[in-house]
DNA sequence: CGAGCGCTTGATTGAGTTCAAAAATCGTGG
DNA sequence: CCACGATTTTTGAACTCAATCAAGCGCTCG
């Protein structure tokens, strides 16, 4: 199963087999049931996960009961709560499983300790979270200038994958929209291609 | 004017006066005059900008022409453009300056070449870019939660400072509604605070 | 095989937009 | 320092996209 982190890894920095071993030999993984919570506003995690295998997912509930998701995290892609992380503070969000998944448990500093190791890591750390910002720029763009079927059009775009594996009340939420919403905003776009 | 940066960062991490000095000493300050135009979308930009005095912006235009404010950077403030830092692509976004401003370049090596001399900026640029993403989590989450009284409330209380500084309308534009919609939301408060 | 969950569809409502124009504020040159 | 033009903010009325409420369908999984 680690070797799913080792390519990740050695897809983007250069490390040897030896180095991987050396900053993995502790990491430890952790399975979590479909469905199942992980971290619930208000608790404080430190943790960060990196999916090895399955869906992760964190989001809000607001006043009214309704959810809001923040983020989906499929394999290979890394989740935490930064409150926690960086000041030990209560969570703002929840996180659960979607899927029944495998996840790598990254302690905090995690990437402290591979510097040390192949200091390559400060790079690839400060790459990744650079990502994330240009992602949720992205994310904050489109949710700032696009219409219901703009966004759904560009999260199957970016996200094919997902768009078949989520269900469907969960892309609504992501894109801020209602279920319901999202189903008219597919039968238009239907209609469209059938016209075309 | 470096005293700005030195106060910022040794508020953050301990360096001594002469790291500080052997980090700065090749850096260099650009002045922008109000409303003058840095960046703009589709060209390509590595630096990074921090603000010494004065206010600039992030905005990205859409298919009808109105603008949607990414960012906001006031004094202390970091900005760039990621597309071109991280891969040198075409920038998605527009920059300029909202009131005469005097910038720090920080140029795409400067986090590692601090390192060399200290080892801590590492820790500060990650610490820096988690909060980045903090921050941009919690507006995804109003974006995707709040109305837009919510979000302007929300905005002046976080920004106490730019809801002075900045023209109404650019506020609408970041909160993600019209200048006349924000116009009525202010007018409803004004009438709940005054029964209350 | 039936209860519950997810998706669809319809009717209605409502928050925010659009378009238009007046009122207030700002900045600049005389 | 005032006046005038430009920009910003406010207000009004009509409209629109998406939300809400409500009902029905179809699956799946216990």
């Amino acid at each position: 199963m680690l070797e799913k982190f080792k390519s990740y890894l050695q897809g983007r920095i250069s490390i040897t087999d030896e180095q991987f071993e050396e900053i993995s030999k502790n990491l430890k993984t952790k399975t979590f049931l479909k469905n199942e919570l992980i971290l619930s506003q208000g608790e404080t995690s430190t943790r960060t996960y990196f999916v090895l295998e399955g869906l992760l997912r964190s989001y809000s509930i607001d006043g009214k009961g309704k959810a809001h998701i923040i983020q989906f995290a499929p394999e290979s892609w890394w989740i935490s709560d930064r409150n926690g992380f960086l000041n030990n503070e209560a969570s703002d969000f929840n996180m659960d499983a979607i899927e029944a998944t495998t996840a790598l448990i990254i302690p905090k500093d995690f990437f402290c300790v591979a510097e040390q190791v192949a200091p390559v890591f400060g790079q690839l750390n400060s790459t990744m979270l650079n990502n994330a910002i240009r992602f949720m720029q992205r994310r904050i763009n489109l949710l700032l200038a696009a219409t219901a079927e703009e966004r759904y059009l560009d999260f199957v775009k970016l996200y094919p994958d997902l768009t078949l594996r989520v269900p469907q009340w969960m892309i609504a939420s992501y894109l801020g929209i209602t279920p319901e919403s999202l189903s008219r905003v597919r039968k238009d776009l239907a209609h469209k291609h059938f016209k075309a």
